[in-house]
DNA sequence: ATCCCGAGGG
DNA sequence: CCCTCTGGAT
């Protein structure tokens, strides 16, 4: 077992190759871990992660189709109606603010971009609604551009894992990314992700049946 | 630090 | 009833 006094006393190398285990062991659980937002183009994962915020993927994936079928371009949200919008969002919560983003989103896209989503995160993170994570995740899943997404998941179980103390989602990222190879960064990601939502809950962890307990401090106690 | 906001689970 | 769900902007 792995005790947080282990934890306190872990060469940087030692925590690597721990850490670099934990993902070796998350790879043979989750070989098929994928970005779960159902989405045909850059611009509609865009869309649907900027929903995601708040919201299970699953929710998302229920208001999407229409949405994608009313607004198939950039332009399309730049002149939305607000409150036609809303309606097709509503039931993801933060609806408001959300319909907001996107048109305002729509906007930048055509205004700055062409009309295209940008490739890069210092491009991606100007648009409204898209943050660092959020720019990373379409890094990822839509560009091949490796990107390690700390969300509420992510951030939990490395914290947990005795990986970072860090709560501050860049930190994380920074610790994150000098244990793993870049080209690891979006699976990890979504490994860590189908683990926090499948084992590693927020409220009530089932270490018992986690086969990364032998490896993590948290499950020790 | 606080707000935005709806839906489902324990 | 409270907590949580792949956050971001003010």
């Amino acid at each position: 077992m792995t005790t947080w006094a282990d934890v306190a006393d872990e060469t940087p190398l030692a925590l690597t190759r721990r850490a670099r285990k934990m993902g070796r062991i998350l790879a043979d659980e989750y070989p098929e871990a994928h970005c779960e937002l159902d989405f045909a183009n850059p611009l509609q994962l865009t869309v649907a992660t900027v929903l995601s915020a708040q919201c299970t993927d699953k929710r998302v994936n229920m208001v999407t189709p229409a949405l994608f079928a009313r607004y198939p371009t950039a332009k399309d949200y730049a002149e939305a109606d607000p409150t036609e919008l809303e309606s097709y969002i509503r039931s993801t919560g933060f609806y408001r603010a959300k319909a907001r983003n996107i048109i305002g989103l729509g906007q930048g896209l055509v205004e700055r971009f062409g009309g295209q989503v940008p490739h890069t995160l210092d491009e991606l993170v100007t648009l409204p609604g898209v943050g660092r994570k959020t720019a990373n995740v379409v890094l990822g899943n839509a560009f091949d551009v490796p990107g390690l997404t700390v969300d509420t998941h992510f951030g939990r179980l490395v914290r947990r894992f005795g990986w970072t103390a860090e709560t501050d989602p860049v930190k994380v990222e920074f610790a994150v990314a000098e244990l793993f190879p870049r080209r690891d960064w979006t699976a990890l990601s979504h490994r860590l992700i189908w683990h926090g939502r499948r084992i590693c809950h927020a409220r009530k962890p089932e270490c018992g049946i986690c086969p990364l307990a032998r490896l993590c401090p948290s499950a020790a106690a």
